[in-house]
DNA sequence: TCTGGGGTCCTAGGACCC
DNA sequence: TCTGGGGTCCTAGGACCC
């Protein structure tokens, strides 16, 4: 639009002018899932998570822009959803068919039983939508076909989530023809695997991510360096990565609405109110953003939660629960190759009081049965709670290389010695004082960790000495 | 909309070390 | 014995993202 600064010439190699890329899959899921049945196409889809066929219960995990017209939203309870957008499947088989008991109880539940039976009959085809479950791994071999062709168009990828990554192609085009560039990945990832993105070219991370979901879907947007205060001036602020609900209504509570009297204003006072995240919001609003992209790490941790269709109060189901979740867990770690440190709890009470207990080890581990221990015995100040949902997770993790598994010993003897050790001292023990014990355990165990030197922490974990012996220090 | 599941990062206080 | 400052680790909670 502007004729604002531009790159002076060709031959200008600047080290900080980068050309980022973000490209964001057009909701995935349900791409994904018109890949699977092509006659879902221009139809509303909903893919629900926790989601069973015929079912109520769930939340959308991802809706088709035609289900977003009727005011389906990610993370919508599926009942929710159902009430704006009936199954498809509702109308076709004939109301009553799949389930008498369901049917009768929501009708005792709705407050006019007669009207909604009577929208219900009336339903045009049009006014129905398909809801389909998760199915992970469908949509992980779809995005493996993705990120192929990511990887093919530039020296550097970051992938952010199954859905989502950045690319530095600083060294495969130049501004001047940086769209055809974005159209050609574009276009690949069209004809090849089928799915459309939407894409976003820009200086910086975080003005391409902005500006790949500016156009949404199958948008293509480019911000040339120089564009792109004036391309976030007028955004409203909660369109910055970073700031959700919470801070944009602090914001606006400062009297800053958009993204451009963010830019404008007294960095001072961001900074009082929300820390580093103040600068950094200040420094994002401005355009100003040095990250370079660089591909992802190894993952800091693995967690598994599930919800109980309503608070449970006895102990039982909980532990069994717990019981699943850790396995589940433990699992995913041994086949990732992945050791940990620290194993921990969440236990979510009505209405929605978030709580988590960890615990962390002298050295790391891959002992499932360990982690079901410490699990179950870090949830014991919840037994006799409401809970309406339940997670376990493991952190601090190691991984050991890829064919770990296949180191026989160490599944046997090291590992065994161990746990015999610190389980010994940990669920047993604590049935009177589990609070003090598990303080002292904590101590204990950074104590063990904070003076062992390098060569010690890989013959790790040290056995413990018991707990008597740590209340005496 | 009373809330599904899997993550990341930040903050803040306390323990502990030097 | 008291004081102090810097640093790290652990735990709990919270905001946010997809």
């Amino acid at each position: 639009m502007n004729d604002g600064p531009r790159l002076p010439g060709v031959d200008t190699v600047d080290e900080d002018d980068r050309i980022v890329l973000h490209v964001d899959a057009d909701c995935f899921y349900a791409s994904c899932e018109r890949l699977k049945e092509p006659e879902l196409e221009g139809e509303p889809v909903v893919v629900g998570m926790g989601y069973e066929e015929g079912e109520t219960v769930g939340a959308v995990a991802t809706a088709s822009y035609e289900a977003r017209e009727f005011g389906v939203e990610s993370a919508q309870a599926i009942s929710t959803a159902l009430e704006k957008l009936p199954r498809r499947a509702a109308l076709e088989d004939g109301f009553d068919s799949s389930s008498d008991a369901n049917a009768d109880a929501d009708a005792d539940s709705d407050s006019s039983p007669e009207s909604s039976s009577t929208a219900t009959e009336n339903l045009e085809r049009s006014e129905t939508g398909y809801y389909r479950p998760v199915d992970m791994e469908y949509y992980e071999s779809v995005a493996a076909d993705v990120r192929e062709i990511l990887h093919d168009c530039a020296d550097v990828v970051r992938e952010v989530s199954i859905d989502e990554a950045y690319l530095d192609v600083t060294e495969r085009t130049a501004w001047e023809v940086a769209d055809g560039f974005a159209r050609h990945v574009k276009g690949r990832i069209e004809r090849e695997v089928g799915v459309t993105v939407s894409i976003g070219v820009a200086p910086t991370m975080s003005a391409a991510k902005i500006a790949s979901d500016f156009d949404k879907p199958d948008g293509l947007t480019v911000v040339r360096p120089g564009e792109v205060e004036s391309f976030l001036a007028p955004l409203e602020v909660e369109l910055l990565h970073g700031v959700g609900p919470v801070t944009a209504r602090e914001l606006r509570g400062m009297g800053l609405e958009t993204a451009g009297e963010v830019a404008a204003a007294d960095p001072g006072p961001l900074e009082d109110r929300f820390g580093e995240r103040g600068r950094e919001l200040y420094d994002r609003a401005r355009g100003e953003d040095d990250r370079r992209v660089e591909p992802r790490g190894e993952p800091k941790s693995f967690s598994r939660e599930s919800a109980f269709a309503e608070a449970v109060e006895e102990p039982d189901p909980k532990y069994e629960r717990i019981e699943t979740l850790a396995a589940a867990v433990a699992d995913r770690a041994t086949r990732e190759g992945a050791l940990y440190r620290t194993v921990g709890v969440k236990a979510v009470l009505p209405p929605f009081e978030v709580n988590t207990r960890e615990q962390s080890l002298s050295g790391p581990v891959d002992d499932p049965a360990l982690v079901e221990r410490i699990a179950a015995d870090l949830f014991t100040e919840f037994e006799t709670e409401p809970v309406r949902k339940l997670g376990v997770r493991v952190a601090n993790l190691e991984f050991t290389g890829a064919d770990q598994a296949q180191l026989d010993g160490w599944d046997g003897s090291d590992r065994g010695d161990s746990t015999d050790s610190v389980a010994g001292n940990s669920p047993s023990d604590s049935a009177g004082t589990s609070d003090v014990e598990h303080k002292n355990d904590g101590a204990e165990n950074g104590l063990d960790d904070g003076s062992a030197t390098s060569s010690e922490r890989e013959r790790l974990p040290v056995g413990q000495t018991s707990l008597t012996d740590f209340r005496s220090d």
